[in-house]
DNA sequence: GTCTATATCATGATAGAC
DNA sequence: GTCTATCATGATATAGAC
């Protein structure tokens, strides 16, 4: 079979493989089946079932990332100087990501709903390389929402940076989830409309009030003593 | 000797087994191992791995889920039939989860990062369980958040639902993935620091205003001009 | 009821012909 | 570079002794 790519074939196989079922649960032979290549193609191309994950995450995590410190340094460069305002910096980092996975045509999307999922996955060598991947955009991301947001302490911007990945991960991952939540079907918010809700929500989160102003109006404390600062 | 020892012994292992290396990465072996019981133990209490599986889960998340609606029930009950707080409802669905997620004691730790991940597991049968534990609990609390929110369409609280979960679900899953984030290790946030800090993002998110572009059904400019704060 | 031993099978990986 | 054939390993599950 004259295969102009095996590599390709292999890679976008597995992409969507690894979406539907997961790492551990895909098997070489599936991949190789769906790519309609040889089983020792993998292993030929890659070395191991490892580092074709590897691959499939830096062919398309490297890029998402570019995106996002290049959409950042265009607003910076506009600003000149000045705090950006959260709304834009939180549009940088989660807009591409969300427009990303609103392409069906390029694959986007199925690497999207798998890279929500595994951002908690339990495999270590996964974490290693996605926190790798990820540290420079974070890095850049923080300061910008440090400096944004003087008067909120950096460890509560840090806690909800984390939730914000959270809620994007869900919407990305979307459809199957929601199910759960909606027992009818409702129909699938993509693209712009999946974007504007999750930026409203994500802004109302980042910048709600903090928690120290919390009025008590539930019972969970009130039986304990105030003074548990330590943990 | 006694079954019951042993049939717990199994759950405990697996349940701590499974957060750590998810599902389909533990072994039946390893299991077995930890607890100390026979390699032929499983499949004799419980029949096989995937009926181990849906043991365990609904040992932890029936009784969740009763407590959540307990909790809806008392608030309910307080309101005399006006409609409850959007705060309120949060700290009934969110509260119990988070408070269990804190108890290292009972196991409940491992659980709730176990579940978190799990919502959006591929794996077709976990997906399918999960959704019948859930149903009753949230259909109780959709309805809560529909009357207590007349005003936000109810496509878009269902969204904001499930953004919750996806921030919730992060926060509990926690360190791990947070130290992607936050390079330097930041002071693990439980129990109440946690609680507090989730329920200020989710509140703020839940009550954000609504996104502006709605393209839904043919009905244009509601004339209400929403205030858009920032692009 | 619990364990030992094993059946049965699928996996990731490799060797070597072409 | 691609294929066929095969390897060693480890998986779930079962049979039968105790």
């Amino acid at each position: 079979m004259a295969e102009f790519d095996t590599r390709l074939r292999i890679l976008d196989a597995a992409e969507e493989l690894f979406m539907e079922f997961g790492f551990e649960a895909t098997t070489l032979r599936q991949i190789t089946g769906k790519a309609q290549v040889n089983l020792a193609a993998v292993n030929y191309h890659f070395g191991s079932k490892e580092a074709l994950i590897q691959e499939l995450f830096r062919r398309r995590l490297t890029w998402l990332n570019e995106q996002r410190i290049q959409a950042l340094d265009r607003l910076e460069a506009e600003a000149k100087g000045a705090p950006l305002k959260p709304s834009q910096i939180l549009d940088a980092f989660f807009g591409v990501a969300v427009k990303m996975a609103g392409d069906r045509l390029h694959g986007g999307r199925n690497f999207m709903r798998l890279l929500g999922r595994t951002y908690t996955e339990p495999s270590e060598f996964v974490r290693k390389f996605l926190a790798a991947e990820y540290s420079e955009a974070i890095a850049r991301f923080k300061n910008a929402l440090f400096r944004a947001l003087p008067d909120v302490p950096k460890v509560e911007i840090l806690w909800r940076f984390h939730f914000m990945l959270g809620a994007m991960s869900y919407a990305i991952s979307g459809a199957d989830a929601l199910h759960i939540v909606a027992e009818a079907p409702i129909d699938e918010s993509e693209g712009d409309d999946l974007y504007a809700r999750l930026m409203s929500f994500l802004i109302g989160g980042l910048r709600a009030p903090l928690p120290e102003a919390q009025t008590k109006s539930t019972r969970h404390s009130s039986a304990k003593p105030r003074s548990r600062k330590a943990a």
